[in-house]
DNA sequence: TTCTCTTGCCAATGCGGATTGGCAGCCCCA
DNA sequence: TGGGGCTGCCAATCCGCATTGGCAAGAGAA
């Protein structure tokens, strides 16, 4: 059961031919070999035969002599979230004009060291790590590849990585401004640096002005999605007592709180405030608008895959280390002043 | 300036030099062939020096060999829309779990044609085409690939649908039964199948009851996405009149124009019943939750790479031509009753 | 004219693995 | 004991392209 007729493949050795010179003549012609000495009326011969037949490398052949495969990984926790596929688009953009192409692995369908053991057999030229436990992977795991790492600096790799502590900071002098002084927060689980940062950046800001998050309002869910943000707020607004202002970790749990609030009957932001973090596009479009910090999604996609660039094409980087982006506060419709009288204690 | 020091490769013929066999005796066992004469004891040999020197096939190599590479191709619009990224997370579970990687390409980077160009230079083994313009591409952009479109019916390929003739159609009727005389239809002006269907089969069981939508009701928007949405329904109410009830051709564009409608201070669904059409995860998290109609993506992706896999792998289709996927209408809270009033006619 | 360079091209080989044809060695039977 | 039929392995070749070393022809110098 052999696969349907294949195309006819037209290979360098039909340029060659046609052109009247030896393969390697044509190849040192068409790969454009810098130290190449070739008459240019054999070189034209040769561009002239390949054009006539509509010769196109065969990328397979070339990455086994040139032992690349002019492919580079990315692998991210989910790139069905808006924020990761804005990430994406930045590193796919940059790859793509560099002539790569990008193997997007979603660490939601397979685990990460998976994945690796999947880039290294197609002889991938580097990795772009955005994931969840990049820091704990075995040595071996990640030996011998050209890796740069996304919002999870360490030691060993380059990085680039937004700058989630401030993230934290400007959400919560931003609620502190407008009175706020009964927190919560809410957040995934997961061992994401990036996520830790921002929660270690709000709650550094509130210690610095002497307040702090109560543990009962410190709420940790299993992802960072819609569905999560709204089982959180239930359980927020069903506990005894109610904070005034909500730090969400990201948008989507953000988007998922607000929800449940104006469906509990909480009006948001007169009754509650909520913050997000991220900036997707759809923060503008819910109602009322969604409170939050830009992060620069396609940015840090982009930068990492220039950085990962310069190292597969072995030109020096710049600035060695870890890049670190800023962010913005970006203030809307879910955060507003804390009401005058404060909110009537519930009684569960 | 050579890259780095590259990692030291484990090959076949180690592995045949470890066990004390050729190469082709190592690569017999490995490859598993089915018929294969080999003495169990060598197999043995064979796949215990494998595993001791941990060896990895070279995919490289064996796609150089075998004339495949393993990888398909997949074309969509922008995957950067929720609902593409549903399909694109069917197919990629199915290639994945069939031993293939994916290769994801973007029409808002790149012309159709030039991602046609660089998939076949890397040899892929087949595409999927979810993307604007499939059918008008010429003859000898697909000739000698694998295909099966997305959404984009065309006779010389198998294909996987919706059945987006009925997605129009529900929600017209669904807007007839709540008494609703008065339509508007927002729609992307891009080439695309589905879209037209949708189209189509709403105003043709509107005319069914012997209705019509308006040509100045009629508005047709850049791109299917929120901000396009939200222009249009600017437009509708600053004309003159208004209707009752607005299918929108997608979700993101519902999401736009609901938001317009209250930023403008019309009430939805009591001024105005709005419905969109793909059931995104957030139609159930914008406020008021979205009435819309239940497309289901991830089948579509997965189904159609299920067709892909079965070309090429010369296994037979068991049903050729397309598959049609049934849609189910999911009414929600931005479609009502038309008021018993009709609202006033205003005047520009 | 002869010798040295330089220029322009090609033969040979390798990348890592798949596949074919064929050759020994063994068993069985006559 | 000779021959047929297997069984088990390997030598050789190919996939399409890149790269090196070297050879021949032409240019310039003596």
């Amino acid at each position: 059961m052999p696969p349907a007729a294949a195309a006819p493949r037209v290979t360098i050795y039909d340029v060659a031919a046609r052109a009247g010179v030896s393969q390697p003549t044509a190849s040192l012609v068409l790969s454009n070999h810098p130290r190449a000495r070739v008459a240019p009326a054999t070189r034209q011969r040769v561009l002239d035969a390949a054009a006539a037949i509509g010769y196109r490398p065969n990328v397979v052949a070339r990455s086994l002599t040139r032992r690349r495969s002019f492919a580079l990984g990315l692998i991210v926790p989910d790139f069905r979230s808006p924020f990761i596929a804005d990430v994406v688009a930045g590193a796919e953009r940059v790859a793509a004009e560099a002539g790569y192409a990008v193997l997007l692995c979603d660490q939601s369908a397979r685990p990460l060291a998976s994945h690796l053991e999947l880039l290294r057999a197609r002889q991938i030229d580097g990795v772009l790590i955005d994931a969840v436990g990049a820091a704990t992977l075995p040595e071996a795991a990640l030996a011998g590849l050209r890796v740069v790492l996304i919002d999870e600096p360490a030691e060993r790799w380059p990085g680039v990585a937004s700058d989630a502590a401030a993230a934290g900071r400007l959400v919560a002098e931003h609620l502190l401004a407008l009175g706020h002084r009964e927190f919560a927060f809410i957040g995934p689980a997961v061992d994401s640096h990036a996520y830790r940062l921002r929660e270690r950046g709000f709650i550094s800001a509130l210690r610095a002005a002497g307040l702090t998050v109560p543990s009962a309002r410190w709420l940790r869910v299993a992802a960072a999605a819609v569905a999560e943000g709204r089982e959180a707020m239930r359980r927020l607004l069903a506990a005894p007592g109610r904070p005034t202002a909500v730090f969400c970790a990201n948008d989507l749990l953000a988007i998922g709180a607000v929800k449940q609030a104006l469906t509990a009957g909480v009006t948001v932001p007169r009754d509650l405030s909520v913050a997000g973090c991220d900036d997707i596009e759809l923060a503008r479009y819910v109602t009322p608008e969604l409170t939050t910090v830009r992060i620069p999604a396609r940015e840090l996609g982009a930068r990492a895959a220039r950085l990962l660039l310069h190292q597969v094409e072995g030109r020096p980087l710049r600035r060695e280390g870890a890049v670190l982006l800023p962010v913005q506060l970006v203030p809307r419709g879910t955060t507003a002043p804390v009401p005058p009288t404060p909110p009537l204690a519930q009684v569960a």
